[in-house]
DNA sequence: TCAAAAGTGTTGTGTGTACACCCATGT
DNA sequence: ACATGGGTGTACACACAACACTTTTGA
């Protein structure tokens, strides 16, 4: 911390807590679920609560928020995404903590849950039935999802909640999930294949006693906006 | 402030100084320009920068952007909305300071400069000719211009750079002029008009030895996000 | 042979886009 | 009468949306 007071207004020094909050989503049995973890200090200890903490002096604020998801999984490499910042004075009762809100999207098959030793416990439950949460926690949630809905329209996050190959028919599951809908299977196949970003490979995933269906790559490195006619499911 | 201290990190009280810093956009002479201030502290001293402030105990992160806005306006009520929160440890050579960005939107012919007594000077600049900007100010500009372009296809901010009372063709310079480039006249018109967003009054503008033009009004008290098909200007 | 999901085309409708001329006014 | 910007309609291309049947496999 530098010996001079580094913001001053009326000649008194104002610092604020920041805190980073992490909404986590991953599909689970075509169910869109949101981790959250049991708060073991009061205000609201007991209460499910989103993961986060304070951001340290040294680091930046996407750098805590990395911290934290890191700490409850074993994923490097997780897709995270600035969402708001929250700066109300009285969200929190123990004075004044102002939060970054974040939100990340991981895929369940590599996802491993890592139990905390300050948490304890450690959740997913689905977006449509969320227990009460903590501060304005809930509210965080809803914004995410909001977010997370309009960016899959013209963006390619959605392909972070798969695995490296899939089927047309899980990736067209993911849309539903999110989206709420439920999507023509010829017209979303169809859309998808001429974006040009998925790759066939000669595998196929064999799931009971029905045929067989052809895995897909994403052709991609990272998360990218879709221009011009690139919109993957139209408003 | 409570006597005990929110929030801890081993052990160690962490707290930050909060700024907010307002890109204000407005239109004049059909020419899209930012509100800039010239420094009178250290450091930065004598460069411009985005008008702002430290936020204070007692207000919320949007009140205080709001506040900084007034300070430089006479005007209430002006469209502001946050844009992202920049949190590197050493964006300020004073030491850390964490900004929550925002954008604003005013229409000139209502704008009235303020000379605050803090600030020597505040003028405004072409986005497209910016002098060097104190800090990562150049970022945030960039960055609000982006959003700006990007909100303009589907919602109705742009509105909020237009007078009460408006032309169709003033409508239309203000997109060509957030978005840099030429629309088609008669498409513009017609979709503006089928979106059943505007009000033809029965006043008309006589802007020289040309034909009149009718003046039209916004019947929305607010900005609205446009939803299905009604994207204003299409990808 | 049956059940279950994979996979595949066509057609109608609506929207985006390109484009040129007459109108109303002041000078 | 002329210069200036205001104001209007149509035709084509393309994307979205709706819709049903065949294929492949395991049981």
């Amino acid at each position: 911390m530098p010996t001079t007071s580094p913001t001053q207004t009326n000649g008194h020094l104002v610092q604020h807590a920041i805190a980073v909050d992490v909404v986590l989503f991953t599909i689970q049995d075509e169910i869109l679920k949101v981790l959250l973890v049991k708060r073991q200090e009061t205000p609201y200890r007991g209460s499910w609560a989103l993961p986060g903490g304070i951001v340290s002096q040294e680091e930046s604020v996407d750098a805590a928020a990395l911290r934290e998801l890191q700490e409850e999984t074993n994923i490097g490499n997780i897709y995270l995404e600035q969402l708001y910042t929250f700066g109300e004075p009285n969200r929190d009762p123990r004075g004044r903590v102002i939060t970054v809100a974040y939100y990340a999207l991981v895929n369940w098959q590599q996802f491993q849950l890592k139990v905390r030793q300050r948490v304890s416990e450690a959740s997913w439950f689905p977006v449509k039935r969320l227990p009460p949460l903590a501060f304005d926690h809930r509210r965080i949630v809803d914004y995410a999802l909001e977010r997370l809905r309009s960016k899959i329209n013209y963006t390619t996050v959605g392909f972070q909640l798969l695995p490296r190959q899939f089927t047309l028919t899980e990736l067209q599951s993911s849309y539903e999930v999110i989206l709420g809908r439920r999507l023509d299977k010829r017209n979303f196949r169809r859309k998808m294949l001429q974006l040009g970003i998925l790759k066939g490979t000669r595998e196929f995933q064999a799931n009971g006693r029905q045929r067989p269906a052809r895995l897909y790559t994403f052709t991609k490195p990272k998360v990218i906006t879709l221009q011009e006619k690139g919109i993957i499911v139209p408003f």
